[in-house]
DNA sequence: GCGACAG
DNA sequence: ATCTTGTCGC
């Protein structure tokens, strides 16, 4: 973690902004061969992270990791980053595949500052990444694409993410970009991710998993 | 006091 | 996110 992490939300509000003016939502990969994703779970004042990496042909597990620490931020809407982004760069460092594409729980630039979790992260980390949320923020407004289940996710007049929802048995997700990715890669590059059994893509339902088995078997 | 927005 | 029983449905 580099020294000028944000300690309050006064240097929050400012870190985000130099963040999105630093975000490049070109696509600078060639070939995704490995999948990062990253989730914490929490209990009372822990946070239980986890990471994994995936082989994005085979869909085999090449790597897990988990770290726990005291949560330092409550959770507030917009600065959700706070709390998780300092827990995934820890991660990203113990784990020994450098991923070519890493895919976040929550928003990248379908954000109030462009700078959701994903972002942030992203641009830190200078590696390419995607957010994926189960809800969207109250600032968002929608068009329609040719697609009926794909929607375009506006905010402030700017393309900034998709509404997406395959399946009408499962509730839509919002994906945008984090870093070194376009708006438009955000979806290409994951769609197939999206199994029917899972909400969400298979790495980060393996994250999320691994997190939350990570915490019950903590307490023990 | 009002209003409410990822995890 | 977490706290939580039974219940509906594939």
């Amino acid at each position: 973690m580099n020294s000028h992490f944000p300690q309050t939300i006064r240097e929050a509000k400012d870190f985000q902004k130099k963040i999105a003016n630093k975000v490049i939502l070109e696509d600078m990969l060639s070939e995704i061969t490995t999948i990062g994703a990253f989730d914490i779970s929490y209990k009372q004042d822990k946070a239980f992270a986890a990471g994994i990496i995936i082989d994005n042909a085979t869909e085999e597990v090449l790597e897990e990791e988990v770290i726990v620490s005291e949560i330092q931020f409550p959770y507030i809407p917009t600065f959700l980053f706070l709390r998780e982004v300092p827990s995934f760069i820890s991660l990203l460092s113990k784990i020994s595949i450098k991923p070519d594409l890493v895919l976040i729980d929550g928003h990248g630039i379908a954000h109030p500052k462009n700078a959701g979790s994903a972002t942030v992260f992203g641009v830190l980390a200078n590696i390419p990444s995607i957010g994926v949320a189960k809800k969207p923020l109250k600032f968002f407004e929608y068009k329609s694409s040719e697609v009926k289940y794909l929607k375009q996710v506006f905010l402030n007049e700017k393309f900034v993410g998709y509404k997406y929802q395959p399946n009408t048995n499962w509730n839509p997700v919002f994906i945008s970009p984090g870093n070194l990715v376009s708006v438009e890669s955000s979806f290409t590059f994951i769609q197939n991710l999206f199994k029917s059994r899972f909400k969400l893509p298979a790495p980060l339902h393996k994250a999320h998993n691994l997190a939350t088995q990570f915490r019950i078997e903590h307490l023990t």
